[in-house]
DNA sequence: GATTAGCACTCTACATCAGTGAGTGCTATT
DNA sequence: AATAGCACTCACTGATGTAGAGTGCTAATC
């Protein structure tokens, strides 16, 4: 950020987006000037916010009314000027016992968990689960449903199943259901799901296996029972954000629900926001969310107990309560790493 | 219904019930006796209205606008007058399209299903998955997770895989794993799951079992997996009631994402669906759906092989396409049968 | 006797038009 | 540098008028 302000600029900014960030009015040059604590008269205060907004920090809406922020002065104001709140107690408790209520098992944590940041931020709550291909391999089994059908099932370490309904050519008795996942279970010992993938893959070429028409076949299905879909990500508390002005026409909410029907869109955008640690802020126009709707997004990573990483955070408009908001996320996702590492 | 109508009055009611569902607007006589083949003026057709209006079937929202046909309108009209459109090739296609390109799992099918419906009817399509309790046990299997923690892997004849961590008082080794489950495939062989669950009460009590720790510890930690969750329910196509004229004012639309937050209450209306067999037809007041939100629904019920059953259908305004919506229920419902007794 | 033409009436939607007030930018003053 | 003063802009509000859609009633017509 190459902007350098006075300390008085900063000031008035400060309480510029505040004020708007409690009312979602635009603010006039007396509000600040009143609101402030340093006594300046409204006309200098006209005469900075005239600077500011030569500097592409603030707009007005029309010539009458008072400023806006643009998303560059959210930017500077979460880089620069936030005073973050501290998490209350009450709210901590609040995360705590959402996120243990819950049975043991990882999506049950992980929804409760979105389900407690919308309600504490009053916006959406995301969560997106740890890449399932990126966890331990634990164990893989086959079921006969069919005569034709075998249910794959595969299970990590960090206790989450996938399952698989594959056709097979032949109708297998269990027996060599049973010999197949033996055989596979070795073979896959203490990979990720991603590497036993290759590793089966690798295997398939294999002179030994070539000649071995059960193994092949075992390695045919398991390729597909690895190959699984897409990442988990649960959203929470979109009617929260019909409570926000700034949405209630229709136009402008309907862009933001079509938006969160491809969940598959949204994970490709949310995967940028995994490579960073700590708290992530995306702005209006920086946001990867269906472009110039207005929103901000809040994350931060969590880990497993297995370095397996997912992401939490917080959607709502730019006009966010940013300095509650962010020490909501960071508490959130260090507890939740807590949480998974003691599984 | 103890609505006796002449056959011009009739026939004048269907004429605004459809104008009205295609036009959003209050329809007047003049728009009637236009529309209609019959060849009547616009006073005659208002005399008509008139007496409609005292039979509670129309409503006028005001003295100079036209008449607005009430739930008992819809009611009358979807019981004796609407005439039900053939579901086209296209649409045909369209569904089986849908319905077979995702895995073979009962899931994937049923969440396309809910899409097919939804992007057919342009409204909300809802599928509540088979209720599991009621599916035929397949196989029980233990997975050690951690030294305190076992994964219960539970799956049905329909291919439905239920999971659940169990934490248990002592580590149990393997061995004593795979014997338990063996024991327990044995003894709930055949059963419905919730049969499966009495059967494991009823085993507890018995004298054999209290003195064998193995088998009583099976036996509890396998009463904790058969007790499921809730069931499973997909709903598609939220943000399309945004484009329906009646719900572009906020306050309606809050109400009903609201209403669809809490799968919970959701799930336990529908059940109510479930009791009769064919297209059911719920319309605004009638609708369990968060009351007079103008809200209709139409549902279906649709069985697995195994004669286990779901519920499928539509939500939409109470102003919704009968004439097309009805058919595609009643069709898609017949064909997801088909699909899932073939599997 | 049912149907219809005619007409007065009602009410909304829309446009127009001040008046008001919030807020600004500029300039002159402190 | 800070401020007071002032003219100016512009959205918002409420009043007013008009057009149009639609009704209900009555009297004429088939």
């Amino acid at each position: 950020m190459d902007v350098e302000l006075s300390a008085r600029s900063r000031q008035i900014l400060e309480a510029i987006v505040e004020d708007y960030i409690a009312t979602a009015e635009p603010v006039g040059s007396s509000a600040v000037a009143r609101r402030h604590a340093l006594t300046l008269s409204p006309a200098t205060v006209r005469n900075v916010m005239a600077n500011l907004e030569e500097m592409g920090l603030l707009t007005s809406p029309h010539t009458s009314a008072g400023r806006v922020p643009t998303d560059k002065a959210y930017r500077f104001y979460v880089d620069s000027l936030v005073g973050l709140r501290q998490v209350t107690r009450e709210e901590k408790r609040h995360i705590i016992q959402r996120c243990r209520q819950s049975g043991a098992g990882l999506p049950e944590i992980l929804k409760e968990t979105s389900r407690a940041l919308s309600s504490l931020s009053n916006y959406m709550g995301i969560v997106v689960a740890p890449s399932f291909t990126s966890d331990i391999f634990r164990h893989i089994e086959f079921i006969r449903i069919g005569s034709h059908k075998v249910l794959a099932i595969l299970v990590s370490t960090n206790g989450l199943v996938q399952n698989r309904l594959i056709e097979t050519g032949d109708d297998i008795p269990e027996n060599d259901l049973l010999a197949m996942s033996n055989y596979l279970n070795e073979l896959m010992q203490g990979l990720t799901i991603s590497q036993a993938r290759e590793r089966i893959l690798a295997e398939m070429q294999s002179e030994k296996v070539q000649y071995d028409s059960m193994m092949s076949q075992a390695l045919r299905i398991s390729e597909q029972a690895v190959t699984v879909g897409g990442d988990e990500i649960f959203v929470e508390g979109q009617a929260r954000i019909l409570d926000q002005p700034e949405f209630s026409d229709a136009g402008r909410m309907k862009e933001i629900f079509r938006a969160f029907e491809q969940k598959g869109q949204m994970l490709r955008l949310l995967n940028r926001c995994m490579n960073a640690d700590g708290v992530q802020i995306y702005i209006g126009s920086e946001t990867p969310v269906s472009q110039s709707a207005g929103v901000s997004l809040i994350t931060s990573r969590f880990t497993t107990g297995n370095n397996t990483i997912g992401l939490l955070g917080v959607i709502g408009p730019t006009r966010m309560g940013y300095s509650s908001v962010i020490p909501i996320v960071d508490y959130t996702a260090r507890l939740v790493s807590r949480l998974l590492s003691e599984i």
